[in-house]
DNA sequence: TGCGGCTATTG
DNA sequence: CACAATAGCCGCAG
């Protein structure tokens, strides 16, 4: 069932018998839809999540969907979906002939030429620029008529997903396009956050809210003299510049090629000035990131946080959010608190990304070793090293380490698990050449050609072998996020009967919201859901996943 | 003003 | 800093 909707106009609705027509005057679209979607539970096939969060303002949140620019990521890879250039792909036109959406200027109303009546598609069969730039949205029969092309759109993506060599592409296209749900009602719903306990964490770093500009000016510089006091008396160093901070380390007789924390870290003892400057970076970084402003731009008064949600990266298929959400401070944790009457079940995967190499290579040996809850262990004895030795040469060969420790092991690791190997080998084989990948569920993942300008032997090298660590890492990483959405939607199918929701998502880790007298049900169903996701996604079961789980009051209470 | 480089944070 | 992301500030080019 094909969905355009305008709460101020109606809703557009188009079958494969044909379309349904619904003003805005005679029902609320908001209700029409609902209604449906009890009566009749369709998949629901729109755009974009830009439908789903219409909806999700309106009040009403569907069950499932197809959501077509998701499915767009998932077929041809990269970022770019809007409907013009899925219609184009969909019907095998050039790129170059897209109609442009952006401002009118001379040479958009020169390409819009095919623009010739008032159709939604051009004689040279691109959708026109004048129904994509808004013109769908008009009329009722508009939001019809553009249903149904949707409609059309999501039948070929349907069949070309049928043609790929990935058995689970369409499996995977329900569960990218439900994630898309997910992020549209984490979009609304943000994260609880107690501003009074989020505040008090900044103030320990850079002291109180500052009253006024000039009470903000004096905190910054009280912190920057407690580094510059380190440093020969009247020199003046700007903290913020990087260049400045190593010519003041090498005043002190320090010299780095660059400043950063790890590189500084082990000369902590070299020079009073190095410890007090990577303090100066911990409360810089809360001072301009996560500070007062960041709570006022992003803290709702209801005390949640929002952010803009996205489905997946324009790489291997992450979900991705911004505001923060996936990189605050460890340290702010303890702002992140459940409402009165709640708390949170987290859930975080172990291990999540060996086991998926397990997985979609098939290798049977490493995935014997998941049947531990610690697989590192197992492959350990396997290739008679420590633990710790065991774990960085597994990283290593997913991530493409070729120094250090990890390097000196890979070669028995090849030999202990050929199969999983030799999947990486090829993933980085084809990024070496730029040879595009698809995940496991059918991600394409585009490798770029090579750099078209005039570069060295020694840069062409190095390029093709970032490549190849990309590609290797992608078919892994992707692999381990389609698995991570399944997981994600379907506790978000079967968690909100029991009053619960998902708050946040944090690729391996998800954060639910739930009445505290239904906490131990919900913890509960967050493992099954877990083993239910395994078992749709998993090419079979021979793979074991687990997930560690606990009910708390505030994300910092969650052991590290 | 826009952008690359550097830096920090997270998984 | 091996893979990915978001985000802020500096310095430079235009």
């Amino acid at each position: 069932m094909a969905l355009a909707v305008v709460p101020a106009v109606g809703v557009g609705m188009a079958t494969s018998t044909g379309t349904v027509v619904v003003p805005a005057i005679d029902v609320a679209p908001a209700a029409v839809i609902r209604r449906i979607d009890e009566d009749v539970r369709p998949r629901w096939v729109w755009w974009s999540i830009d439908t789903a969060a219409t909806l999700v303002t309106a009040g009403v949140r569907v069950a499932t969907c197809w959501d077509v620019a998701a499915v767009h990521r998932l077929l041809v890879g990269g970022w770019r979906a809007d409907p013009a250039t899925v219609w184009a792909e969909m019907h095998d036109l050039p790129a170059d002939g897209i109609p442009t959406t952006g401002p009118l200027d001379l040479f958009s109303v020169a390409a819009q030429a095919g623009d010739q009546d008032d159709g939604p598609v051009r004689d040279d069969g691109h959708l026109s620029a004048e129904w994509v730039g808004g013109g769908w949205s008009t009329t009722p029969d508009r939001l019809a008529e553009w249903a149904a092309l949707v409609r059309g759109v999501a039948v070929r993506q349907q069949d070309r997903l049928g043609e790929i060599d990935r058995p689970m592409a369409t499996a995977t296209a329900r569960s990218e396009s439900a994630a898309e749900l997910l992020c549209a009602e984490l979009s609304a719903d943000g994260l609880p956050v107690d501003r009074a306990a989020a505040e008090a964490v900044i103030a320990r770093f850079v002291g109180p809210r500052p009253r006024s500009e000039a009470e903000a000016v004096e905190q910054r510089a009280r912190r920057d003299a407690e580094v510059l006091r380190h440093a020969p008396p009247g020199s003046r160093f700007d903290l913020r510049s990087p260049g400045q901070v190593k010519s003041l380390l090498r005043r002190v007789g320090i010299e780095v090629p660059d400043t950063r924390a790890w590189r500084l870290e082990s000369l902590r003892d070299a020079h009073p000035v190095v410890e007090a400057l990577l303090a100066w970076r911990k409360a810089e970084r809360v001072a301009t990131t996560y500070g007062y402003a960041w709570l006022d731009e992003h803290l709702g008064e209801d005390g949640r946080l929002r952010g803009a949600w996205s489905g997946c990266d324009g790489a291997a298929g992450r979900m991705t959010a911004s505001a923060g959400l996936h990189n605050m401070p460890a340290d702010l944790r303890g702002g992140v608190v459940a409402e009165a009457g709640h708390v949170f079940v987290r859930a975080d995967l172990g291990q999540i990304e060996p086991r998926v190499l397990a997985a979609v290579s098939g290798d049977a040996a490493l995935a014997r070793a998941t049947e531990e809850a610690d697989m590192y262990a197992p492959v350990a004895q396997h290739l008679g090293v420590d633990r710790p030795t065991a774990k960085v040469a597994v990283l290593g060969a997913m991530y493409g380490q070729t120094t250090g420790r990890g390097a000196q092991v890979l070669r028995r690791l090849e030999g202990a698990y050929p199969v999983a190997m030799a999947y990486l080998e090829d993933a980085a084989r084809a990024g070496q050449v730029g040879r595009s990948l698809r995940t496991y569920g059918g991600r394409l993942i585009r490798m770029g050609t090579a750099n078209a300008n005039e570069v060295t032997d020694r840069e062409a090298r190095s390029q093709a072998a970032a490549r190849g660590r990309y590609g290797r890492n992608a078919v892994v990483q992707g692999a381990a996020a389609e698995l991570f959405k399944v997981w994600a939607v379907t506790v978000r199918a079967r968690a909100t009967p029991a009053g619960a929701g998902v708050v946040l998502c944090l690729h391996d880790e998800l954060l639910v919201h739930t009445p505290a007298d239904r906490a131990e049900a919900v913890a509960g169903l967050v493992d099954d859901c877990l083993q239910e996701a395994a078992r749709r996604w998993a090419p079979d079961d021979a793979v074991r996943f687990v997930a560690d789980t606990s009910v708390i009051a505030r994300w910092s209470d969650a052991k590290a």
